[in-house]
DNA sequence: TTGTATGCGTTATCAA
DNA sequence: TTGATAACGCATACAA
């Protein structure tokens, strides 16, 4: 039989509500009937139930995570994995759970927010990814459940999230290919209306105007998907430029795409810069030049923040800015 | 406010008992309560609190997944993350949650499995990882907790589990090696009380023995991790051995390490196989062969296992062999 | 400082 | 077929 809070209360020779007091540390409880409980507990072998705690005071600590809808993203995309870890080892150490879902269609992670906020399961959610005229966040603003997400959200004032400053983190790729001589330098990006993609373009193009090189509309390329196939098209798309010396991405799988495909043709004095730092990227030929976003400490820093408001810590933090670092490798000449 | 299952009695002016054996699917119901009670749910958006009927019958339906300790592997390893996804793919089917514990001893990831129980949190647990003599699943077993092992169990026929057949793996593997004309064939492995690393050398033995192959001792090396640099000093151990023309290995990473170190020492006529399929083991100079042991696979049916046997099924299986595969490429000549 | 009583939102038991 | 009510295990308002 499961031991309850009654059978320690009996054994302790004090009402239940005593035993709550001693479990919660509550200030005013006689140092002797502490102690007298604590005995009971030990002696019972006492473990209060989480679920009771939690139907009482309709907290649960448990933390949901969507997963964005694209699965394959999410097993070749250590991004996920890191920032998973990262919120883990901050939720466990405030003694708190995390769940997540994971969706195939766009549909289906509506679906299964949706649930697992209305099952009452959750008392707050991290959203991994966040695009322009978002329906997640929306969603969650209009009930007004308490999420963070991971990216910038359109309305950065009413939104609790983290992230890396993506604009300066482009701005300094292309400043340093500037400084190395570099005039011509192209741009490859994918999915266009993720706030991410954005603000690395942002810092593309105040890099060139910084340093008074014109931006040319005709060696920046917008893609569809963070894939391979995509960075060899816009490879090709770019060629048609024949002076230019050096290639930013918006993700390595991009970047990857783009050094196959020159190494096809045999160019190998073009400069390339990928993003995100996959374990991939150091194995390339040559090793990929790339810029760690740091999604552990992303991960760690959203949990931080969710936890941080759900117990209404005073002054609480509404968001982070975690640092990102350009990992020089070969590819970049 | 939230709306319970009092407003939808009172909407439907029947008995909260009433609302749910209708959600509950009950027989015992007419039709016309039925579409009454459906009604009042629909017009005040009911949804019912998960916690509330946790602790009304005593089921969480959610599962508890005890990632092994050692968390680095987490991240350079596909197999858990795909494990995972597999996991999450049945339980979502089955409107089951999945929650985990990281940890980075041993001791705390005891600490971890017994928190997560105690707290009646979880139905059940899947191990990920079970060495000889078993501390998480003789406690499992020592308190009759539901849970289910990917991997090879001491007591086979006592608990739930999930397993590739590793020993006809590697079987087939040397065989193979055999066939092509192979020799002296050493094996590296890690972690040798891991009973899919016993398992996996069985199956090396059994092969050369099947092919009258002596047993040679001395072109095999038991290691204590999986990473890189096991393998290359592994390698350099084998290499005393002038004659060897192949290795075998229970892990990529091992093999990453061996061919590293041939690469150094400039030998390009030894035959290298991996285990696991890892994505970097195809972009190894030259791409490394390997065996896919199906993780998505092993990690689905560890749920499906799971969840059948806590619902009760009547000849629920108590275990699954998942089919591995021999992944050919260029490291295999 | 401690105890009593009640509520949290369900399901299950027992009667009707 | 349905309703009233206890029970699940804990937290807390109110009393003492």
């Amino acid at each position: 039989m499961k031991v309850t809070i009654k059978d320690v209360a009996k054994e302790a020779n004090v009402a239940t509500s005593t035993v709550s007091r001693v479990l919660s540390n509550s200030p005013k409880i006689s140092e002797k009937t502490k102690e007298n409980v604590h005995e009971a507990i030990k002696k019972l072998n006492y473990k209060p139930n989480a679920i009771a705690r939690s139907l009482a005071n309709n907290k649960t600590r448990i933390l949901g995570v969507v997963l964005p809808e694209d699965a394959d993203d999410i097993l070749n995309n250590p991004f996920f994995i890191n920032a998973m870890k990262g919120m883990s080892m901050y939720a466990q150490k405030k003694n708190y759970y995390i769940t997540y879902t994971f969706s195939k269609t766009q549909q289906i992670e509506r679906k299964h927010l949706k649930d697992i906020i209305n099952s009452n399961l959750v008392d707050g959610v991290i959203l991994l990814r966040v695009s322009e005229d978002d329906k997640n966040t929306a969603y969650l603003r209009s009930i007004d459940f308490p999420f963070v997400v991971v990216g910038r959200p359109d309305n950065p004032e009413e939104v609790l999230w983290v992230n890396n400053d993506n604009i300066s983190a482009m701005y300094n790729v292309v400043e340093k290919l500037i400084k190395k001589g570099h005039r011509k330098i192209g741009f490859v990006g994918a999915i266009e209306n993720l706030n991410m993609s954005k603000d690395r373009f942002i810092g593309y193009k105040n890099a060139l105007f910084d340093n008074k090189i014109s931006y040319d509309e005709s060696i920046v390329v917008h893609k569809d998907e963070f894939i391979e196939n995509e960075g060899q098209s816009a490879c090709n798309e770019l060629l048609q430029n024949k002076d230019i010396t050096a290639i930013v991405t918006t993700d390595d799988l991009i970047a990857f795409g783009i050094m196959k495909e020159l190494k096809l043709k045999n160019i190998d004095n073009i400069s390339i810069v990928g993003f995100n730092n996959t374990p991939l990227s150091a194995y390339q030929n040559p090793p990929l030049a790339t810029v760690d976003i740091n999604a552990y400490e992303l991960g760690y820093s959203a949990a931080k923040l969710l936890i941080n408001n759900l117990e209404g810590k005073e002054h609480a933090k509404r968001h982070y800015i975690v640092d990102t670092e350009f990992i020089e490798r070969e590819s970049f000449i």
